[in-house]
RNA sequence: GGAGGGGUACCGAAGCGGCCAAACGGGGCAGACUGUAAAUCUGUUGGCGUACGCCUUCGGAGGUUCGAAUCCUCCCCCCUCCA
């Protein structure tokens, strides 16, 4: 695909600037797209990646699909693999100290990383690239001439650094590397443009600065929001537990979508999604005058986003399976079966043999609130005895569901 | 190096010889109400057992005691003040 040519400057930047929360600077990136246009040379782009978190979800996947956007008009893609950066430990300081990765561990999960973001990115204007071959083989004297280009005032302006020199606790010397790394990252590149979400302003700025320094012109910085996971307060991340990941089943996916705080749904349909932002605007538009229930906008931002990760025809259908089992009270298509040769076993029994409770105490505990039901009977009584038939629907709580089969 | 204060269940935080599987708050889960939203209300929140109950848990290891999260000894870790 060529570079998209000048006379769509204005639409291009609208399209790479959606759902940023900064452009450093945006008039720069204007500048730059035009003379790539011109020249008939793609920006080269470039995105950092800590080597420790392979399992990619909505969160991950806002930068990756600006990166997208990026690709699409006929741009370059470098992901940077920060293998040198994550073998030698923890650069916020915050968490206890993160265990070194091995470079096998590295290469492991550097790969899990570029499988699932290839459900995003265009493989094919993809380039992966481990900063250890810059880093590695630096000498000591190429090292102290980056560690010349940056001030102690300056690295101390970051918040992390500034609370805990005020606080006086400790900041060890290699933490003010990491910036210093990174940015140096960006002129083995030689970057024109820098992606990162909004946690890493500091390391991007940082990172124009250092490449100024060495005579290049200093990249675009393209900085993200963090995403707000499905708990509507913290930032998603695997840890605290409120991610969609971009490799769930659909009704997985759209169940969670619609479980989302209703403040989330402008953002999600910016961050998350292509779709137009005149029609995103008329939906909000909608909500805010009464005339939209917020419910069918999430309904339609379910399905825009399992289209993204699945197909349209998929997402209808996940979007079908959802009103049928949550608004008309059936069950889903796709549940797990289990096969059972007996007819009968109690309520506690089944349920674990399910796995729909970790516990059998807690399954007894389900039991005793109301959570469980067969083909729509609740069963109240843990240790009751339960008939059921071939293809019997068993349910725990809003959703776990399996079906049972029987032996013959 | 000196002085003092701490480490309790997912998190915060009470308890300071038996009534403690451990108050209270948050979070989680379930139910009601709903739109699998928010807010609210209720219940529940170590494991095993139908149940009287039993087993494991209060930084770690020992000890005192009929009995310890609670007392003693040693060890590990964290914080504050001083140097």
């Amino acid at each position: 695909m060529p570079v998209a040519s000048a006379h769509h400057g204005t639409d291009a930047l609208d399209r790479l600037c959606r759902g940023t929360e900064r452009v450093v600077d945006r008039e720069e990136l204007r500048v730059k797209l035009a003379q790539a246009a011109r020249a008939g040379v793609p920006l080269r782009v470039k995105l950092g990646i800590d080597p420790t978190a392979p399992d990619l979800h909505l969160g991950h996947a806002v930068v990756l699909r600006k990166l997208r956007d990026f690709q699409d008009l006929g741009h370059r893609v470098t992901l940077v693999i920060g293998d040198f950066t994550g073998r030698i430990g923890d650069p916020t300081g915050k968490s206890e100290a993160r265990r070194q990765l091995s470079a096998s561990e590295v290469t492991r999960n550097a790969e899990t990383y570029v499988r699932q973001m290839h459900k995003i990115l265009d493989a094919s204007r993809t380039e992966v690239e481990f900063n250890s071959r810059w880093l590695a083989p630096m000498p000591f004297a190429d090292v102290l001439e980056l560690a010349s280009k940056v001030t102690v005032a300056r690295l101390l302006e970051r918040d992390d650094f500034h609370s805990r020199y005020q606080q006086g606790r400790p900041i060890h010397l290699h933490e003010f590397f990491y910036a210093l790394m990174q940015g140096y990252d960006s002129v083995a590149l030689r970057a024109d443009v820098e992606l990162g979400g909004s946690d890493q302003t500091f390391n991007l700025m940082m990172a124009r600065e250092i490449q100024r320094d060495y005579g290049q012109s200093p990249e675009v910085a393209v900085i993200t929001p963090l995403l707000v996971g499905l708990d509507g307060q913290q930032k998603m991340s695997k840890s605290v537990g409120n991610t969609i990941g971009i490799d769930e089943p659909p009704s997985a996916m759209f169940g969670k979508v619609m479980s989302l705080p209703d403040s989330l749904i402008q953002t999600y349909f910016v961050t998350c999604t292509r779709t137009p932002i005149a029609e995103v605007q008329e939906l909000v538009q909608g909500m805010a005058d009464g005339s939209l229930n917020p419910r069918d906008a999430k309904l339609r931002l379910g399905e825009e986003i399992v289209t993204l990760y699945h197909d349209r025809p998929t997402a209808r259908q996940a979007r079908e399976d959802f009103r049928a089992v949550f608004s008309a009270g059936g069950v889903p298509e796709d549940i797990p079966e289990h096969h059972w040769s007996d007819g009968a076993a109690t309520v506690v029994d089944l349920v674990m043999a399910l796995s729909l409770a970790p516990s059998r105490s807690e399954a007894r505990r389900l039991v005793r609130q109301g959570a469980v039901e067969i083909d729509g009977q609740r069963l109240t009584d843990p240790n009751a005895t339960v008939a059921f038939s071939d293809g019997s629907v068993l349910r725990v709580g809003k959703r776990g569901f399996c079906r049972l089969r029987r032996d013959l």
